[in-house]
DNA sequence: ATATCAATCAATCAAATAATTGAATATTGT
DNA sequence: ACAATATTCAATTATTTGATTGATTGATAT
């Protein structure tokens, strides 16, 4: 009988929205989509999820609005619904990073050596790649490169780096990037290179970031 | 034992972060907040709620890095811990308007008048304030307007309408705020301005968004 | 038709969350 | 010291949420 007020049931649909965002393993989901479009089979894989699992969770995001999904055969593609979901994520990272004690502690354990690798900024990397004396490497699996990378970049997986060191040109400074901030692809990878007498950095953060600030790109 | 991957401990530490907005009241607080700083029993008045529940909810969102304490005598304020709370809001509130049904039929149904009312934004008011010919009327209560307002806006909250008619100037155009998008306080000081001749329109949205857009304030 | 595969659904159990109540703390004023 | 006030804490209950399992649907290929 009650008719609520209108603030309260739009803050009902807003909080539906926040609630779908809330999980350890939908936030996993979210980064993954953030690389591009996927099948339900492949990002069970790439979290070690159960198949029913993720697509629940899945479910549960798209009908918060956060993802669309598309029918294409026996597949079904998942793809982020809007660049504001990028704008969420952001948000969510930098209010964890300046005010929760325990990520400043995951950080300082897991990437210390995040300051001696003296990030790239996407300003600075656009610079000198229109110089064109930096090498850019892509360290994520083939098929999130596939579905967009940035210009002149060359797909390196981990995995594959001893294959292909013979083909890297040992002149230029390598500068690599993977799925975002907390990606740890990049940080082995500059490492590896490193040790290898290259000179190598990181990027700031990944892809989805790269893209959502309308830098040029390769799809 | 099992050490888990960074990556996903900092997913825990950001979904931890997301919980702490994942609900109807917390997102009411936090809308609260952003007029001010304000002590929990003003709070849980203005929302509704007990003063125990809402001093339980605070706290979870100080636990999460969402806001921050101060104690001064007998009071608590609280207040947002980070502009980027702001953002957070301000991108559910995107994705809900353009990916959840039930966001546009609530919006259809009690802010139906809000095409007519052609709402002004941030820059066009701006602009007209430089130019003198505008009235800034506040709509919020006084103590939200007292923790900070535009410049030269004056504050009349909807029950002292009537006696502050015979102050306002007549040949000038009305422009109203209140706390955001979704607040009605606006919408009604608009109607009845109106419905009483005067030329009057709503600010797209309110105070935090003007403020975090680096707008010129008063504080 | 039948087998195969991707994805979803339905049912279950375990765990986490929210609101309520009354007691407990901390600060101020008498 | 004592009472009053603002806030927090602790315990309880009802509700919601998440993971798992196995069955089911829908599309493709043989």
């Amino acid at each position: 009988m009650s008719s609520e007020s209108p603030k309260r049931l739009l803050f009902r649909q807003f909080a539906a929205v926040a609630k779908a965002v809330a999980h350890e393993h939908r936030l996993e989901l979210l980064e993954a989509l953030a690389q591009g479009e996927r099948n339900v089979e492949l990002l069970a894989n790439r979290t070690g999820m159960s198949v029913a699992n993720t697509s629940q969770h899945l479910q549960q995001m798209r009908r918060a609005g956060l993802i669309e999904s598309r029918r294409e055969g026996k597949f079904t593609f998942y793809r982020l619904s809007d660049p504001a979901v990028l704008d969420l994520l952001a948000a969510l990272t930098r209010i964890g990073e300046r005010h929760v004690g325990e990520v400043d502690k995951i950080v300082r354990t897991y990437f210390l050596s995040r300051d001696e690798l003296e990030p790239v900024s996407r300003s600075e990397l656009l610079a000198r790649m229109k110089d064109g004396d930096v090498l850019v490497i892509d360290v994520r699996p083939q098929d999130e490169f596939a579905s967009g990378h940035l210009p002149n970049a060359i797909n390196i997986p981990l995995e594959e780096l001893e294959a292909q060191l013979a083909t890297l040109d040992t002149k230029k400074e390598i500068v690599a990037y993977c799925r975002g901030a907390y990606c740890v692809l990049s940080f082995d990878m500059v490492e590896r290179l490193r040790a290898r007498g290259f000179k190598a950095r990181r990027l700031e953060d990944g892809w989805p970031e790269w893209q959502a600030a309308g830098l040029p790109v390769v799809v």
